[in-house]
DNA sequence: TATTGTTATACTCTATAACTATA
DNA sequence: TATAGTTATAGAGTATAACAATA
């Protein structure tokens, strides 16, 4: 079993789900929170938008968003269109540990795809894309819109 | 964020172990129980070995072994030449059992692997056997024995 | 004293349901 | 009645520690 390619797929992906979160470590971050801080980016959303977005579900997203607000990362107010809603941005800080985050994830994956010549690199992209693609055309999900 | 590589090799894993579990479920096995027999299919070994072998601890070893051994795919008894061990030796049951799932996987992972002609598939199969294969080489397990 | 298997415990993740306030 | 956010709770999964039997 150990010969297959997708039990391969899951013992790589095993790799670097820890490689990822280790390489966050030092800035006190996780990957859910780089995650939702990477769609706060560009813009303001409430909080179901961004569950949307992010598959996180909402409670789960209660408890990151106060881990954020807590360091300072992102602010949450009610929405002056729509009292039930919660504007979250992302603060100044945010966005530099955005910044940082988007770094040291990049140098885990550099160490992680080490042992590919970038063509392969490229190659290994291109393949991984096309699966993830194809999966997601079966499932479309309506985009969720911005808040002010 | 979401068109790293590392990103992709994640979320392309998300999809795969869904997939495999689904598989099972008509033979009302799991992948854990699955990879355990496969590594039994040869030999019989006891269940510190075993745990060396897959990668799970022992007191999760334990609730594994249990239910194969109520499904009748597996059996333990005490080793002659050392009664702390247990011999963990696959059944016939357990063999068909597992001839069956290696099916079952083997169709999930065309499924998966669809969108991408035969030399592609060669090509990411490579491509993450690199991956793979680098990382086993900075950590080396050495191999447990056999036991009667 | 160390090892094997086991049990008990705790801790994290996730999923569900229920509650509030607003619409 | 339905939706947004929150809280509480229960379940699976995993990790740790303690224990009995054996070496």
């Amino acid at each position: 079993m150990d010969d297959h390619t997708g039990y391969l797929i899951i013992k790589v992906a095993g790799m670097a789900v820890p490689a990822f979160e280790r390489a966050l470590v030092p800035l006190g971050l996780n990957t859910r929170q780089v995650r939702v801080l990477g769609f706060l980016h560009g813009e303001s959303l409430s909080q179901a938008e961004l569950c949307a977005r992010t598959g996180l579900d909402r409670t789960t997203m209660v408890a990151v968003l106060d881990e954020l607000e807590q360091l300072g990362h992102a602010t949450r107010e009610r929405s002056k269109s729509d009292r039930r809603k919660h504007v979250v941005r992302i603060t100044r800080n945010g966005k530099a540990a955005y910044a940082k985050a988007t770094k040291k994830l990049l140098r885990a994956q550099e160490e992680l795809l080490q042992p590919l010549a970038p063509a392969e690199r490229a190659q290994l992209h291109t393949l991984l894309s096309r699966l993830f693609d194809a999966s997601q055309a079966c499932a479309p999900e309506p985009a969720a819109e911005a808040v002010s």
